[in-house]
DNA sequence: ACCCTCGCATTTTTT
DNA sequence: ATGCGAGGGT
């Protein structure tokens, strides 16, 4: 989703301007292509949309225009995306567009929309309305249930890999009904349709779905109930997709059932940032359009608003190389700009240097830190950032890491109150009927499923009964005992939401299980149970809390000042900065080995992707980087570079002064696999070792002030003193050593001396 | 029941 | 390098 400002009048409303004859102000500002797309509202539409083309505006415009034209009311359009963020984004535009608020019930991710139709007609699919959505922990926990149950070595099928293909046959649209033996074979020698059927049936005992159900058996609803099925191919009489190529088997199905009646069905995307076919997506379903509805209007968007010319260039060369898209050439009316650069170095830790250096630079030049990104292939790269970050005193931020809602304390905390909204719920009573500890262990555990399975009965429910009898051994039958008594009593009380949360992160000993803890990261869980509790108080309902967990599971955002950037490039789709450095172009890295071994050519498409995709969120500045050595686990690599850089339009790039020359030769496991393969020969190749033969460099003149503001906080008094206690996330306690401006010195009990900035500490 | 040590795997990730 | 899970010892 772009960020072009939404330079929208405020009033008059636009129904009223609307009535007025001739009327719509809104589509005065849009370029012909894009007012043919938000005007052409009847019959099966695909908007080719590439990067930066404005794409969230036409999407947000139509609606608004159907509304305006009285085509549609609100609740008569549904409008999906995939993401929390991209539904919100849209929302809020087309509230300041209307001035309606809560206009769209049914604009939202498939997920939540499957929801929806799942809550309302639960009856239906065998469900109760309040199910439970379970998370991939959970889901977890139960299959491995499952495979002891059957007896299965858990070492040579793991629990993961049996989620993977019940995930994968659910977004194919595929019930266990549906697997066949040479489907079933994919796991524990044909045990796999077996063992997704009984999945799904432990699924219906707990009243649960998880996320692949919410979409399959929404499908299944409508397919298999036809009055149901009417009424919404009745109800939605406009139909918006976006990130269409995203889409899998599932979703496609799912949207061509509905839209088959009225066939207003808008679908928005860019097969050429198709990145997820690895967790489902079709590129099929936005290459097939024009064969599945073949009235269909096809309308590209090809004007760039965000980047320069160099940098569309930069990524219209390289994604020319693939073959299977449908083709569509970015042009924009900027300026060429600043020509890109590719630059060799020596290893990760080179690369952080140089790139920590640019940054410095950047900001020397005014460039806010907050417009710069590093855009990474696997996380494990950012480490190198990290370290080198914190010793330059750049901040930084990560995008993407652990949520907030799937961090171990939070997760804990959640299972208590899942349990306080639903009593029945096994899956939350197994998270925490230890923790904290209070000695219920194993020999417990088994036992009450034993009775419980018995009486039919859920954990909560023979756990009452069983403490009533002399089964259980005297500790953990008080224990247990406790234990329901927190629970009855939690229920039974009064007041807010925020003040139930408080009690119970308090009185499970939560809290004090963390305090107790001496590792460095406790006092940041603690804090993220603060987090928890003071959520939950913007929700109504312990039950309203729950949902928007289970389906939006959003990080908390909290502004402190203008920070680099840090992200895969996976997650950087649809945002944009200023200045992206691309780091680790090089073969087995990215293109990614393992993409490449197990999809092969359409493998390496995708990854040719994932760098257009990388490229085009720039606005100015790209600068890419290879290093010839690499620590991959724990072991020296040694790899060329991507042959992505020798497919970079010469004309948009510039091979940047070696900084750090690369140097080849260390031995390594590819020596005789990549090196003797012939890749010597390549202009990439070239490129490096004429970097490698040139003289040294200088190093950059390190840059000092930064504009005014370091100098403010230079003169300004620190906030800490030479001696004092702090406390730092990563390396824990430790003493000041040296202050300069906001940069301690700091010598840390563990981690030894470093150099970081004041806003990273805290007294201890 | 809890703690410790050893072995093994390790892309991308939303909902 | 690192972290998670299983298995053995206390």
């Amino acid at each position: 989703m772009s960020a072009e400002p939404a330079s929208l009048p405020a009033r008059p409303s636009l129904s009223e301007r609307a009535r007025a004859p001739g009327a719509a102000p809104y589509l005065d500002t849009l370029n012909p292509e894009q007012r043919r797309a938000v005007e052409t509202l009847d019959g099966p539409v695909l908007v080719l949309a590439g990067a930066g083309v404005g794409k969230t505006r036409v999407l947000t415009t139509r609606i608004a225009h159907l509304l305006a034209t009285g085509r549609a009311r609100g609740q008569e359009i549904l409008a999906v995306t995939f993401t929390n963020k991209a539904a919100r984004e849209m929302r809020e535009r087309i509230e300041a567009l209307t001035g309606i608020p809560d206009g769209l019930p049914w604009m939202g991710t498939f997920h939540s929309i499957g929801a929806k139709l799942l809550r309302r007609h639960a009856e239906l699919v065998g469900l109760k309305p309040n199910f439970t959505i379970l998370d991939t922990d959970d889901q977890l926990r139960l299959l491995k249930q499952l495979l002891k149950a059957e007896n299965i070595d858990e070492k040579r099928w793991p629990a993961r890999a049996l989620a993977g293909a019940i995930d994968d046959w659910k977004n194919r649209g595929l019930t266990p009904a549906d697997i066949g033996a040479r489907e079933a074979a994919v796991f524990a020698n044909g045990l796999g349709a077996k063992l997704y059927k009984a999945y799904q049936e432990r699924l219906k005992t707990l009243n649960a779905v998880d996320f692949g159900d919410l979409l399959l058996e929404s499908l299944r609803l409508l397919r298999e109930q036809p009055e149901v099925l009417e009424r919404y191919q009745d109800r939605f009489r406009y139909i918006l997709v976006d990130e269409y190529q995203d889409t899998n088997v599932v979703q496609y199905l799912w949207l061509r059932l509905i839209a088959q009646k009225r066939r207003n069905l808008c679908c928005v995307g860019d097969d050429d940032q198709s990145i997820y076919g690895w967790r489902g997506a079709e590129v099929e379903n936005i290459l097939g359009f024009e064969r599945d509805f073949p009235d269909a209007t096809v309308i590209r968007l090809e004007r760039n608003y965000r980047s320069t010319g160099h940098i569309l260039g930069l990524a219209s060369g390289l994604i020319a190389h693939n073959r299977k898209r449908l083709g569509k050439t970015l042009f924009t009316g900027a300026a060429a700009g600043d020509k890109p650069t590719v630059r060799g170095v020596q290893d990760s830790h080179g690369e952080a240097r140089e790139i920590g250096d640019e940054i410095e630079a950047e900001q020397s030049r005014g460039t806010s830190l907050a417009d710069i990104a590093i855009l990474v292939r696997t996380s494990a790269q950012m480490r190198a950032f990290e370290e080198r970050f914190v010793e330059i005193a750049v901040p930084y931020r990560i995008v993407g890491g652990p949520r907030f809602y799937e961090r171990a304390e939070i997760r804990d905390a959640l299972a208590y109150l899942r349990i306080v909204a639903q009593g029945d719920d096994d899956l939350a009573f197994e998270r925490i009927y230890n923790t904290p500890r209070r000695g219920l262990g194993e020999t417990t555990l088994a036992q009450l499923h034993a009775a419980g399975r018995a009486a039919n009965a859920s954990l909560t429910q023979t756990a009452r009964t069983l403490i009533e009898t002399d089964e259980l051994k005297p500790k953990p039958r008080q224990a247990l005992r406790d234990l329901l008594a927190d629970f009855e009593r939690w229920r039974g009380l009064p007041g807010s939401t925020e003040e139930l949360a408080r009690v119970v992160v308090e009185e499970s000993g939560l809290v004090a299980m963390w305090k107790a803890e001496k590792t460095p990261d406790a006092d940041g869980r603690l804090d993220n149970l603060k987090e928890l509790v003071r959520a939950i108080g913007e929700f109504p309902t312990l039950d309203a809390f729950l949902e928007h967990v289970a389906l939006v599971a959003e990080a908390q955002s909290e502004d402190s000042g203008p920070r680099v950037t840090m992200m895969t490039m996976h997650a950087a789709k649809g945002l944009e900065f200023d200045v992206v450095f691309l780091p680790g172009w090089e073969e087995g890295l990215f293109p990614n080995q393992r993409a490449l071994d197990d999809n092969g050519l359409a493998g390496l498409e995708e990854e040719r992707r994932l760098a257009y995709v990388g490229i085009t969120r720039a606005r100015r500045r790209i600068a890419i980087y290879f290093a010839s050595n690499r620590q991959v686990r724990g072991l020296w690599q040694s790899s060329p570079p991507s042959r992505f850089i020798d497919e970079l339009p010469e004309d948009h790039v510039e091979v940047a002064e070696p900084a750090d020359p690369p140097t080849y030769g260390y031995s390594s496991r590819f020596d005789d696999a990549v090196f003797s393969g012939g890749r010597y020969e390549t202009p990439g190749w070239k490129r490096a070792q004429a970097q490698a033969a040139s003289p040294g460099y200088r190093r950059p003149a390190p840059p000092r002030v930064i504009e005014g503001r370091a100098v403010a906080l230079a003169t300004q008094a620190s906030l800490y003193h030479l001696g004092d206690k702090v406390f730092h996330q990563k390396f824990g306690p430790g003493e000041v050593a040296v202050v300069d401006g906001p940069k301690l010195t700091i010598d840390f009990d563990k981690a030894g001396r470093k150099m970081v900035l004041d806003s990273f500490v805290s007294r201890a």
